[in-house]
DNA sequence: CGCGGCTTTGATGTTCATCAAGTAAAGTGG
DNA sequence: CCACTTTACTTGATGAACATCAAAGCCGCG
């Protein structure tokens, strides 16, 4: 995968997105601070427990927002992708992150420094609105999600997912699953045997096609029905 | 039970909480305009769809954040007491509420204009920052007290919301429960029938007193053993 | 090449929802 | 205020959904 690290700030998807409220001076010591970083595939971002330092938001790629487990079993509570604001849900409320971001594809992030955003807050009530705006949009999200999935049967639960990595992550019947069936697990809630189960189930009635990790949804109608019923 | 319902603003518990960054004209303005509103128990405040009009915040008494469900099974979200700004949740991302708030004790809530809000947001960066603090907060609170119920098996989930009630809500061992059987089963994700039949049990185990609505809470210790390992 | 983690399938057992049925309590209308 | 209806509470019996256990093949990696 490609990444552009340089340059990059004015055409950066974010700039519209929420530094657009800022005056020209406070732009300018944003764009010359921040740090852009590089993670591959399974390297963490965030720990829990560590210390806020910086203000982070996810430019491309994919990565997975966790609390970990006793006996390395650990509970996903999100997948996020750029624009999402992942890192957003404990940077205003503690000073120690409460959650683990790890990279479940190549992803490119910038880093700001927390005290320089919050500073931005403070001094500018657009941009403070639109951060508002974001953390409501971002934890609504997660609440509902979780809610959506739990009332749910395991083949409505997978349904639901794969129906997910289709119309909302990767736009395309056909995708590469990007975490292990024991990651859909913890996801979702239930255990990896019937996450391998239940595909197997959807294979074997024609509704997806399983290579490997490369998900094809040949019946995505019906997928959407189980997905509601189930 | 008696509310004070006139003036009151400046010895609001909320005065020193979020509205001592403002200046002396807002909150001149917010306290002329803001409208006192008491529900009792059982009267909704806030319906899903309807549009967002007022902020609001709890002054006194308990209500429940859910969502409807099909055939009269509700999903609680959230018990919110004063303090939990639990009117905040989608109130900064969209025009209309996702959820219903319903008093489950007598409430006395304060509304005010939700763009009198907004434009104190915009125009004084500290204020946001309170307001930033708050919703990151609650919805932290919401995401994790959801995981760590759903993790835990249904003697476990029962001791947990025991243990919040008397710890967290009443600071007492005695307390009269605010919502029926079949609530906390919308609560904590169970069925009426395996509500009481896990209290009956506890009773039997003369963990708990039961005496319809009011619980005592007789072995502290043990209830929060089973609300860790159950 | 061997080790650990991931994947897969089958067999077994437990937890929990569902169904049923009855009592008690609380609201409703004449 | 009393018959009536509805809602809340309770216990037991049954079955379904799901986790756990077991075993084996696979793959990547040091």
């Amino acid at each position: 995968m490609e990444f552009e690290l340089t340059g990059g700030c004015d055409t950066c998807i974010y700039r519209s997105y929420i530094f657009d409220d800022l005056d020209k001076e406070k732009y300018e010591l944003l764009t010359s601070t921040k740090e852009a970083r590089i993670y591959k595939k399974g390297e963490t971002i965030v720990e829990e427990g560590k210390e806020i330092t910086h203000f982070l938001y996810l430019k491309k790629g994919l990565v997975k927002l966790y609390k970990k487990g006793e006996n390395r079993q650990d509970q996903i509570i999100s997948i996020g992708k750029p624009l999402d604001f992942i890192g957003l849900l404990t940077v205003f409320s503690d000073t120690h992150y409460h959650y683990n971001i790890t990279a479940i594809e190549d992803s490119y992030f910038c880093f700001v420094d927390i005290n320089l955003i919050k500073q931005m807050i403070t001094e500018n009530g657009k941009f403070a609105m639109e951060m508002l705006q974001k953390i409501s949009y971002l934890s609504d999200q997660i609440i509902q999600n979780t809610y959506s999935i739990a009332k749910r049967h395991l083949r409505g639960r997978i349904a639901f997912i794969l129906i997910d990595f289709a119309e909302d992550i990767y736009q395309n019947n056909r995708f590469e699953l990007p975490i292990s069936r024991k990651e859909i697990g913890e996801l979702i809630g239930m255990t990896t045997e019937n996450v391998i189960r239940i595909l197997s189930e959807f294979r074997k009635d024609n509704i997806i096609k399983i290579e490997g990790k490369v998900i094809e949804i040949n019946d995505i109608d019906r997928l959407k029905k189980i997905s509601k019923l189930g």
